[in-house]
DNA sequence: ATGGATATATCCATTGCGGATATATTAGGG
DNA sequence: CCCTAATATATCCGCAATGGATATATCCAT
């Protein structure tokens, strides 16, 4: 299953804070990135239909505070595959990280 | 540019040692990955022809020792270029790494 | 000399990306 | 109240990347 594409370890790190909706994990993104990795929405929702047929997400039934909703949101959660697939893929990131430092390619630890 | 590819930053990672030939490459990538990624000859010489292309990786003249070589090898080395956005994407994944162990998906520090 | 590993190269089906487009709803200003 | 912009989801489609299959040639050890 791994490694996974940029969109989908983007999606999976959006949704490790707490359940959210498809524009919120677009804009959470673009903002994380400072801009740089700008997710459009042929990329969200088709990602997004791919993890759910996969089993990394689930679709949440649970709507918060009407006063805050939008009827049109559909808000996903991570399951408990994604959790270990998206802990399986920072570990293998980490590891590059690590092996890129030793070849005194970044600065020091952060 | 960014972000690349697995196949090309492992490529750009494996030559970051030293100027390496093709399937020199594809051994150092499932050696150092202990065999988690298998990149398979389509993938490796066609990312290798992409990257002469956008100017990530120049093709060396230089030969070892004869009595090392194989006539029919050709020798890859970073670019400048090459480097610089191997080292720009190292910092992009460290950064992605520092959020992920924010978010308790790693153990602590390596 | 023969076979297996080494080495490069191309082809092609499948998949993922991402811009364009469409449509509907919500919120806010005039 | 109305109109617009932002929000929100969804699909289509061209393009690029992946990776298995295939092909071919060379090197090395037995």
């Amino acid at each position: 299953m791994l490694p996974l594409t940029p969109a989908v370890f983007h999606i999976l790190l959006a949704l490790a804070n707490g359940e959210k909706h498809g524009y919120g994990i677009m804009q959470e993104v673009e903002s994380f990135t400072q801009g740089q990795v700008k997710m459009g929405p042929g990329t969200l929702y088709g990602s997004v239909k791919r993890m759910l047929t996969a089993g990394l997400i689930e679709e949440s039934e649970e709507r918060p505070d009407p006063a805050l909703d939008d009827s049109r949101r559909r808000y996903y959660r991570l399951s408990s595959l994604g959790r270990r697939v998206l802990h399986a893929e920072a570990q293998r990131l980490s590891d590059l990280v690590t092996a890129a430092r030793a070849r005194h390619l970044l600065n020091e630890m952060p």
